[in-house]
DNA sequence: TGTACATCAGTGAACGCGCGTTCACTGATGTAC
DNA sequence: TGTACATCAGTGAACGCGCGTTCACTGATGTAC
Protein backbone atom coordinates (compact mmCIF):
# COMPACT_ATOMS: atom_id res chain seq x y z
CA UNK A 1 0.00 0.00 0.00
CA UNK A 2 1.29 3.42 -0.99
CA UNK A 3 2.17 5.61 1.99
CA UNK A 4 0.16 8.00 0.59
CA UNK A 5 -3.42 6.72 0.75
CA UNK A 6 -3.92 7.20 3.91
CA UNK A 7 -4.93 3.78 5.64
CA UNK A 8 -1.65 2.88 7.79
CA UNK A 9 -2.98 3.77 11.05
CA UNK A 10 -3.25 8.27 10.73
CA UNK A 11 -1.08 8.07 7.53
CA UNK A 12 1.52 10.56 8.71
CA UNK A 13 0.76 11.96 11.66
CA UNK A 14 3.58 13.84 11.71
CA UNK A 15 3.11 16.14 9.36
CA UNK A 16 -0.55 16.28 10.31
CA UNK A 17 0.25 17.46 13.32
CA UNK A 18 2.35 20.32 12.28
CA UNK A 19 -0.88 20.90 9.49
CA UNK A 20 -3.13 21.01 12.69
CA UNK A 21 -0.89 23.22 14.55
CA UNK A 22 -0.31 25.44 11.85
CA UNK A 23 -4.46 25.82 11.13
CA UNK A 24 -4.79 26.66 15.22
CA UNK A 25 -2.06 29.31 14.73
CA UNK A 26 -3.85 31.17 11.61
CA UNK A 27 -7.23 30.63 13.84
CA UNK A 28 -7.09 32.06 16.92
CA UNK A 29 -4.34 34.54 16.29
CA UNK A 30 -2.47 33.57 19.44
CA UNK A 31 0.71 32.48 19.45
CA UNK A 32 -0.47 29.71 22.38
CA UNK A 33 -0.42 26.35 20.79
CA UNK A 34 -0.83 23.32 23.40
CA UNK A 35 -0.19 19.78 22.02
CA UNK A 36 -3.52 18.72 23.25
CA UNK A 37 -5.66 20.98 21.24
CA UNK A 38 -3.19 19.83 18.33
CA UNK A 39 -3.63 16.56 18.70
CA UNK A 40 -7.59 17.20 19.11
CA UNK A 41 -7.55 18.99 15.53
CA UNK A 42 -5.45 16.09 14.02
CA UNK A 43 -8.93 14.31 15.03
CA UNK A 44 -6.39 12.09 17.29
CA UNK A 45 -5.80 10.94 20.77
CA UNK A 46 -4.00 13.49 23.36
CA UNK A 47 -1.21 10.86 23.61
CA UNK A 48 -0.52 10.31 19.92
CA UNK A 49 1.31 12.98 19.18
CA UNK A 50 4.22 11.21 21.42
CA UNK A 51 4.75 9.07 19.34
CA UNK A 52 6.61 11.52 16.88
CA UNK A 53 7.35 14.24 19.25
CA UNK A 54 9.48 14.24 22.22
CA UNK A 55 7.04 16.81 24.11
CA UNK A 56 5.40 20.20 23.21
CA UNK A 57 9.05 21.99 22.59
CA UNK A 58 10.19 19.79 19.53
CA UNK A 59 6.60 19.89 17.76
CA UNK A 60 7.11 23.94 18.64
CA UNK A 61 9.99 23.65 17.43
CA UNK A 62 8.96 21.83 14.12
CA UNK A 63 6.24 24.16 13.27
CA UNK A 64 8.70 27.04 13.80
CA UNK A 65 10.97 25.23 11.42
CA UNK A 66 8.06 25.23 8.69
CA UNK A 67 7.63 28.66 9.16
CA UNK A 68 11.03 29.78 8.26
CA UNK A 69 10.66 27.91 5.13
CA UNK A 70 7.92 28.85 3.92
CA UNK A 71 9.16 32.84 4.84
CA UNK A 72 11.73 32.02 2.62
CA UNK A 73 9.73 30.41 -0.39
CA UNK A 74 7.86 33.75 0.28
CA UNK A 75 10.74 35.58 0.03
CA UNK A 76 11.70 34.01 -3.05
CA UNK A 77 8.77 34.50 -4.19
CA UNK A 78 8.66 38.06 -3.98
CA UNK A 79 11.85 38.42 -6.48
CA UNK A 80 13.99 35.23 -7.04
CA UNK A 81 17.42 36.83 -6.98
CA UNK A 82 17.34 40.46 -6.63
CA UNK A 83 20.19 42.44 -7.83
CA UNK A 84 18.94 46.44 -7.10
CA UNK A 85 17.87 48.30 -3.85
CA UNK A 86 14.45 48.47 -5.24
CA UNK A 87 14.43 44.58 -5.74
CA UNK A 88 15.73 44.22 -2.37
CA UNK A 89 13.17 46.38 -1.30
CA UNK A 90 10.33 44.01 -2.84
CA UNK A 91 11.73 41.32 -0.68
CA UNK A 92 11.28 43.42 2.52
CA UNK A 93 8.17 44.35 1.71
CA UNK A 94 6.84 40.46 1.07
CA UNK A 95 8.79 39.99 4.98
CA UNK A 96 6.84 42.05 6.60
CA UNK A 97 3.59 41.12 4.62
CA UNK A 98 4.41 37.61 5.56
CA UNK A 99 4.53 38.62 9.79
CA UNK A 100 1.16 40.16 9.20
CA UNK A 101 -0.47 37.65 7.71
CA UNK A 102 0.59 35.23 9.63
CA UNK A 103 1.12 37.02 13.27
CA UNK A 104 1.04 34.09 15.24
CA UNK A 105 3.14 31.78 13.38
CA UNK A 106 5.52 34.43 13.46
CA UNK A 107 6.21 34.94 16.98
CA UNK A 108 5.95 31.35 17.31
CA UNK A 109 9.11 31.54 15.22
CA UNK A 110 10.48 34.71 16.77
CA UNK A 111 9.20 35.61 20.20
CA UNK A 112 9.03 32.55 21.77
CA UNK A 113 12.22 31.24 23.99
CA UNK A 114 14.12 28.86 21.08
CA UNK A 115 14.93 25.52 21.79
CA UNK A 116 18.50 25.49 20.87
CA UNK A 117 18.71 21.58 20.44
CA UNK A 118 16.77 21.53 17.77
CA UNK A 119 18.52 21.06 14.30
CA UNK A 120 16.05 21.55 12.12
CA UNK A 121 15.11 24.90 13.96
CA UNK A 122 18.82 25.86 13.49
CA UNK A 123 19.45 25.05 10.26
CA UNK A 124 16.09 27.02 9.11
CA UNK A 125 17.07 29.99 11.11
CA UNK A 126 20.65 29.75 9.08
CA UNK A 127 19.32 29.61 6.07
CA UNK A 128 17.53 32.92 6.41
CA UNK A 129 20.17 34.07 7.33
CA UNK A 130 22.37 33.16 4.34
CA UNK A 131 19.32 33.92 1.97
CA UNK A 132 19.65 37.44 3.41
CA UNK A 133 23.54 38.02 2.99
CA UNK A 134 23.46 36.54 -0.17
CA UNK A 135 21.54 38.92 -1.22
CA UNK A 136 23.60 41.49 0.33
CA UNK A 137 26.36 40.51 -1.24
CA UNK A 138 24.57 40.95 -4.50
CA UNK A 139 23.00 43.85 -4.61
CA UNK A 140 26.02 45.83 -3.42
CA UNK A 141 29.41 43.20 -4.09
CA UNK A 142 32.06 46.15 -2.13
CA UNK A 143 30.05 46.55 1.33
CA UNK A 144 31.00 43.96 4.06
CA UNK A 145 28.04 41.39 3.76
CA UNK A 146 28.34 40.83 7.00
CA UNK A 147 27.71 44.09 8.94
CA UNK A 148 25.49 45.46 6.14
CA UNK A 149 23.02 42.40 6.16
CA UNK A 150 22.81 42.40 9.69
CA UNK A 151 21.89 46.09 9.71
CA UNK A 152 19.03 45.10 7.11
CA UNK A 153 17.82 41.92 8.27
CA UNK A 154 17.34 44.31 11.71
CA UNK A 155 15.88 47.12 9.95
CA UNK A 156 13.02 44.80 8.21
CA UNK A 157 12.61 42.46 11.21
CA UNK A 158 11.94 45.69 13.56
CA UNK A 159 9.46 46.56 11.22
CA UNK A 160 7.30 43.52 10.97
CA UNK A 161 7.25 43.69 14.95
CA UNK A 162 6.29 46.87 14.98
CA UNK A 163 3.38 46.67 12.79
CA UNK A 164 2.70 43.61 14.18
CA UNK A 165 2.30 45.25 17.73
CA UNK A 166 0.24 47.91 16.42
CA UNK A 167 2.98 50.63 17.06
CA UNK A 168 3.01 51.65 13.53
CA UNK A 169 0.12 52.20 10.93
CA UNK A 170 -0.76 49.38 9.83
CA UNK A 171 -4.28 50.55 8.30
CA UNK A 172 -3.44 48.68 4.83
CA UNK A 173 -1.39 46.96 3.22
CA UNK A 174 -0.07 49.66 0.45
CA UNK A 175 1.11 51.86 3.75
CA UNK A 176 2.46 49.24 4.98
CA UNK A 177 4.18 48.89 1.82
CA UNK A 178 5.06 52.03 1.72
CA UNK A 179 6.44 52.30 5.19
CA UNK A 180 8.84 49.55 4.24
CA UNK A 181 9.98 50.53 0.82
CA UNK A 182 11.24 54.04 2.50
CA UNK A 183 12.81 52.39 5.25
CA UNK A 184 14.69 50.31 2.76
CA UNK A 185 15.50 52.94 0.57
CA UNK A 186 16.51 55.36 3.25
CA UNK A 187 19.06 52.71 4.30
CA UNK A 188 20.83 52.29 0.18
CA UNK A 189 19.94 55.01 -1.70
CA UNK A 190 21.49 57.63 -0.16
CA UNK A 191 24.28 56.36 0.95
CA UNK A 192 27.52 56.68 -1.65
CA UNK A 193 29.44 54.22 -0.76
CA UNK A 194 26.61 51.75 -1.49
CA UNK A 195 24.78 53.69 -4.51
CA UNK A 196 28.31 53.25 -6.04
CA UNK A 197 28.73 49.67 -5.51
CA UNK A 198 24.97 48.90 -6.76
CA UNK A 199 25.87 51.07 -10.09
CA UNK A 200 28.85 49.16 -10.45
CA UNK A 201 27.34 46.05 -10.36
CA UNK A 202 24.49 47.08 -12.49
CA UNK A 203 26.74 48.26 -14.99
CA UNK A 204 28.78 44.65 -15.00
CA UNK A 205 26.09 43.31 -15.29
CA UNK A 206 24.89 44.99 -18.22
CA UNK A 207 27.55 44.35 -20.26
CA UNK B 1 -1.09 57.53 59.58
CA UNK B 2 1.41 58.20 56.44
CA UNK B 3 0.45 56.17 53.64
CA UNK B 4 4.18 55.20 53.63
CA UNK B 5 4.38 53.81 56.77
CA UNK B 6 2.83 50.43 55.08
CA UNK B 7 0.33 49.87 58.25
CA UNK B 8 -2.53 50.17 55.96
CA UNK B 9 -3.40 46.74 55.64
CA UNK B 10 -0.65 45.69 52.73
CA UNK B 11 0.73 49.55 52.29
CA UNK B 12 0.24 49.65 48.63
CA UNK B 13 -0.40 46.37 47.14
CA UNK B 14 -1.14 47.78 43.53
CA UNK B 15 2.56 48.76 43.44
CA UNK B 16 3.65 45.94 45.17
CA UNK B 17 1.85 43.93 42.58
CA UNK B 18 4.25 45.36 40.05
CA UNK B 19 7.06 45.21 41.80
CA UNK B 20 6.55 41.32 42.47
CA UNK B 21 6.14 40.77 39.14
CA UNK B 22 9.04 42.55 37.95
CA UNK B 23 10.64 40.25 40.18
CA UNK B 24 9.60 37.17 38.60
CA UNK B 25 10.24 38.12 35.03
CA UNK B 26 13.72 38.77 36.22
CA UNK B 27 13.89 35.55 37.80
CA UNK B 28 12.92 33.06 35.56
CA UNK B 29 13.22 34.61 32.39
CA UNK B 30 9.99 33.63 31.13
CA UNK B 31 7.92 35.93 30.06
CA UNK B 32 4.86 33.83 31.12
CA UNK B 33 3.01 35.56 34.55
CA UNK B 34 0.25 34.59 36.20
CA UNK B 35 -1.80 36.66 38.98
CA UNK B 36 -1.68 33.75 41.44
CA UNK B 37 1.95 33.68 40.94
CA UNK B 38 2.36 37.82 41.68
CA UNK B 39 -0.42 37.38 44.21
CA UNK B 40 2.38 34.41 46.21
CA UNK B 41 5.23 36.28 45.86
CA UNK B 42 3.46 39.44 46.86
CA UNK B 43 2.81 37.55 50.32
CA UNK B 44 -0.69 37.66 49.60
CA UNK B 45 -4.26 35.91 49.05
CA UNK B 46 -4.56 35.01 45.12
CA UNK B 47 -7.51 37.22 45.06
CA UNK B 48 -6.51 40.13 46.71
CA UNK B 49 -4.63 41.70 43.10
CA UNK B 50 -8.33 41.77 42.18
CA UNK B 51 -9.17 44.86 44.63
CA UNK B 52 -6.67 47.00 42.16
CA UNK B 53 -6.49 45.51 38.60
CA UNK B 54 -9.46 44.28 36.39
CA UNK B 55 -8.08 41.01 35.59
CA UNK B 56 -4.82 39.57 34.52
CA UNK B 57 -4.48 41.49 31.51
CA UNK B 58 -5.11 44.83 33.42
CA UNK B 59 -2.10 43.70 35.76
CA UNK B 60 0.65 42.73 32.35
CA UNK B 61 -0.72 46.21 30.85
CA UNK B 62 0.49 48.34 34.05
CA UNK B 63 3.83 46.24 34.10
CA UNK B 64 4.71 46.87 30.61
CA UNK B 65 3.68 50.57 31.17
CA UNK B 66 6.19 50.53 33.99
CA UNK B 67 8.51 48.82 31.48
CA UNK B 68 8.10 51.57 28.95
CA UNK B 69 8.76 54.49 31.32
CA UNK B 70 11.89 52.49 32.51
CA UNK B 71 13.00 51.70 29.19
CA UNK B 72 12.74 55.72 28.43
CA UNK B 73 14.82 56.51 31.48
CA UNK B 74 17.47 54.31 30.28
CA UNK B 75 17.58 55.89 27.22
CA UNK B 76 17.56 59.67 28.49
CA UNK B 77 21.14 58.18 30.73
CA UNK B 78 22.80 56.80 27.96
CA UNK B 79 22.17 60.76 26.57
CA UNK B 80 19.98 62.78 27.81
CA UNK B 81 19.83 65.23 24.76
CA UNK B 82 21.49 63.93 21.30
CA UNK B 83 22.76 66.06 18.88
CA UNK B 84 25.01 63.84 16.71
CA UNK B 85 24.74 60.56 15.13
CA UNK B 86 27.22 59.55 16.96
CA UNK B 87 24.91 60.30 20.67
CA UNK B 88 22.22 58.81 19.04
CA UNK B 89 24.17 55.73 18.48
CA UNK B 90 24.97 55.84 22.66
CA UNK B 91 21.11 55.51 22.59
CA UNK B 92 20.48 52.84 20.26
CA UNK B 93 23.07 50.73 22.10
CA UNK B 94 21.26 51.59 25.57
CA UNK B 95 17.84 50.43 24.12
CA UNK B 96 19.53 47.30 23.27
CA UNK B 97 20.94 46.64 26.36
CA UNK B 98 18.08 47.43 28.37
CA UNK B 99 16.52 44.57 26.11
CA UNK B 100 18.88 42.43 26.70
CA UNK B 101 18.99 42.97 30.28
CA UNK B 102 15.56 42.44 31.02
CA UNK B 103 14.60 40.00 28.22
CA UNK B 104 11.35 38.78 29.61
CA UNK B 105 9.99 42.20 30.69
CA UNK B 106 10.82 43.06 26.90
CA UNK B 107 8.95 40.21 25.75
CA UNK B 108 6.01 41.49 27.87
CA UNK B 109 6.44 44.70 26.79
CA UNK B 110 6.40 43.79 22.90
CA UNK B 111 5.38 40.41 22.32
CA UNK B 112 2.52 40.17 24.20
CA UNK B 113 -0.81 40.89 22.02
CA UNK B 114 -0.94 44.56 23.10
CA UNK B 115 -4.02 45.11 25.35
CA UNK B 116 -5.54 48.59 23.23
CA UNK B 117 -7.90 49.75 25.95
CA UNK B 118 -5.37 50.34 28.63
CA UNK B 119 -4.80 54.14 28.80
CA UNK B 120 -1.85 53.73 30.31
CA UNK B 121 -0.14 51.41 28.30
CA UNK B 122 -0.82 53.57 25.00
CA UNK B 123 0.25 56.49 26.62
CA UNK B 124 3.59 55.17 27.87
CA UNK B 125 4.21 53.79 24.21
CA UNK B 126 3.71 56.96 22.42
CA UNK B 127 6.18 58.69 24.50
CA UNK B 128 8.58 56.25 23.73
CA UNK B 129 7.43 57.24 20.14
CA UNK B 130 7.97 60.58 20.37
CA UNK B 131 10.68 60.63 22.15
CA UNK B 132 12.35 58.66 19.42
CA UNK B 133 10.93 61.54 16.50
CA UNK B 134 12.40 64.08 19.49
CA UNK B 135 15.76 62.77 19.05
CA UNK B 136 15.69 62.51 14.92
CA UNK B 137 14.04 65.87 14.51
CA UNK B 138 17.21 67.21 16.44
CA UNK B 139 19.89 65.68 15.12
CA UNK B 140 18.76 66.00 11.47
CA UNK B 141 16.70 68.79 11.37
CA UNK B 142 16.19 68.86 7.46
CA UNK B 143 15.23 65.50 7.24
CA UNK B 144 11.75 63.77 7.42
CA UNK B 145 11.33 62.77 10.65
CA UNK B 146 8.23 60.61 10.79
CA UNK B 147 9.70 58.32 8.34
CA UNK B 148 13.50 58.94 9.37
CA UNK B 149 12.85 58.16 13.41
CA UNK B 150 10.39 55.29 11.83
CA UNK B 151 13.51 53.60 10.24
CA UNK B 152 15.27 54.14 13.24
CA UNK B 153 13.11 53.06 15.71
CA UNK B 154 12.99 49.64 13.51
CA UNK B 155 16.24 49.09 12.86
CA UNK B 156 17.29 49.58 17.00
CA UNK B 157 14.24 47.36 17.72
CA UNK B 158 15.36 44.90 15.67
CA UNK B 159 18.71 44.25 16.29
CA UNK B 160 17.57 43.91 20.46
CA UNK B 161 15.07 41.37 19.00
CA UNK B 162 17.53 39.45 16.93
CA UNK B 163 19.98 39.49 19.23
CA UNK B 164 17.35 38.75 22.21
CA UNK B 165 16.51 35.71 20.26
CA UNK B 166 20.12 34.46 19.72
CA UNK B 167 19.70 35.03 15.82
CA UNK B 168 23.27 37.70 16.61
CA UNK B 169 26.40 37.27 18.46
CA UNK B 170 25.57 38.25 22.06
CA UNK B 171 28.70 37.01 23.40
CA UNK B 172 29.88 40.17 24.98
CA UNK B 173 28.20 43.67 25.88
CA UNK B 174 30.85 44.81 23.68
CA UNK B 175 30.35 42.92 20.10
CA UNK B 176 26.63 43.64 20.68
CA UNK B 177 27.43 47.21 21.12
CA UNK B 178 30.00 47.49 18.27
CA UNK B 179 27.22 45.81 15.95
CA UNK B 180 24.15 48.28 16.95
CA UNK B 181 26.63 50.92 16.29
CA UNK B 182 28.01 50.30 13.14
CA UNK B 183 24.28 49.40 12.43
CA UNK B 184 23.09 52.74 13.24
CA UNK B 185 26.68 54.54 11.61
CA UNK B 186 26.06 52.34 8.63
CA UNK B 187 22.38 54.41 8.61
CA UNK B 188 23.37 57.83 8.66
CA UNK B 189 27.29 58.62 8.43
CA UNK B 190 27.03 57.39 4.92
CA UNK B 191 24.25 59.22 3.62
CA UNK B 192 24.75 62.53 2.01
CA UNK B 193 21.83 64.27 2.53
CA UNK B 194 21.59 63.21 6.54
CA UNK B 195 25.67 64.35 7.18
CA UNK B 196 24.78 67.84 5.45
CA UNK B 197 21.85 68.36 8.01
CA UNK B 198 24.00 67.14 10.99
CA UNK B 199 26.30 68.86 9.84
CA UNK B 200 24.33 72.15 9.68
CA UNK B 201 22.93 71.54 12.76
CA UNK B 202 26.55 71.06 14.45
CA UNK B 203 27.22 74.47 12.80
CA UNK B 204 24.47 75.79 14.08
CA UNK B 205 24.85 74.87 17.88
CA UNK B 206 28.53 76.47 18.04
CA UNK B 207 27.49 79.88 17.07
C1' DT C 1 -12.05 61.83 73.63
C1' DG C 2 -15.23 57.98 72.80
C1' DT C 3 -18.50 55.49 70.45
C1' DA C 4 -21.21 53.74 66.21
C1' DC C 5 -20.96 53.02 61.84
C1' DA C 6 -19.48 52.83 56.88
C1' DT C 7 -15.95 51.72 53.92
C1' DC C 8 -12.92 48.93 51.76
C1' DA C 9 -8.61 45.91 51.40
C1' DG C 10 -7.54 41.36 51.93
C1' DT C 11 -9.10 36.20 53.03
C1' DG C 12 -9.96 31.46 51.94
C1' DA C 13 -12.76 28.01 50.04
C1' DA C 14 -14.42 26.65 45.90
C1' DC C 15 -15.53 26.34 40.78
C1' DG C 16 -14.29 24.33 36.42
C1' DC C 17 -10.72 24.24 33.21
C1' DG C 18 -7.04 22.65 30.11
C1' DC C 19 -2.63 21.42 30.40
C1' DG C 20 1.75 18.02 29.78
C1' DT C 21 2.89 13.68 30.52
C1' DT C 22 2.82 8.44 32.19
C1' DC C 23 1.27 4.03 31.53
C1' DA C 24 -0.48 -0.36 30.22
C1' DC C 25 -3.13 -1.54 26.44
C1' DT C 26 -4.88 -2.80 21.60
C1' DG C 27 -5.14 -3.53 17.11
C1' DA C 28 -3.48 -2.71 12.53
C1' DT C 29 0.54 -3.34 9.50
C1' DG C 30 4.62 -5.62 7.76
C1' DT C 31 7.67 -9.82 7.56
C1' DA C 32 9.60 -14.59 7.64
C1' DC C 33 8.85 -19.03 6.45
C1' DT D 1 -0.78 -18.36 -0.62
C1' DG D 2 -1.30 -18.94 4.39
C1' DT D 3 0.06 -18.78 8.91
C1' DA D 4 2.77 -17.07 13.20
C1' DC D 5 4.91 -13.55 14.93
C1' DA D 6 7.15 -8.92 15.70
C1' DT D 7 6.68 -4.23 15.25
C1' DC D 8 4.82 0.00 16.09
C1' DA D 9 1.18 3.76 15.74
C1' DG D 10 -2.58 5.13 18.20
C1' DT D 11 -5.91 4.60 22.57
C1' DG D 12 -7.93 5.93 26.87
C1' DA D 13 -7.75 6.29 31.69
C1' DA D 14 -5.33 8.54 35.01
C1' DC D 15 -1.88 11.61 37.53
C1' DG D 16 -1.04 16.03 39.57
C1' DC D 17 -0.72 20.70 38.45
C1' DG D 18 -1.48 25.71 38.29
C1' DC D 19 -4.43 28.66 36.38
C1' DG D 20 -8.24 32.78 36.33
C1' DT D 21 -12.03 34.02 38.54
C1' DT D 22 -16.42 33.98 41.84
C1' DC D 23 -18.18 34.49 46.19
C1' DA D 24 -19.44 35.34 50.85
C1' DC D 25 -16.69 36.66 54.51
C1' DT D 26 -13.74 39.32 58.03
C1' DG D 27 -11.34 42.56 60.11
C1' DA D 28 -8.75 46.77 59.93
C1' DT D 29 -9.10 51.72 58.87
C1' DG D 30 -11.33 56.16 58.53
C1' DT D 31 -15.27 59.25 59.74
C1' DA D 32 -19.30 61.56 61.93
C1' DC D 33 -21.17 63.00 65.94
Amino acid sequence: MSPESGSYHHGDLRAACVRAARELLEEDGSAALSLRAVARRAGVSPTAPYRHYADRDALLSAVAAQGYRELAEHLAAAHPAPTTPEELAAVAIAYVRFALEHPALFRVMFAEPCDPTSEERLAATAAISEYVRGIVRTVFPGADADALSTTVWALVHGLAFLHLDGKLDTSSPEVVADQVGAAVRALFTASPTLSQAAAAHSEQAEK
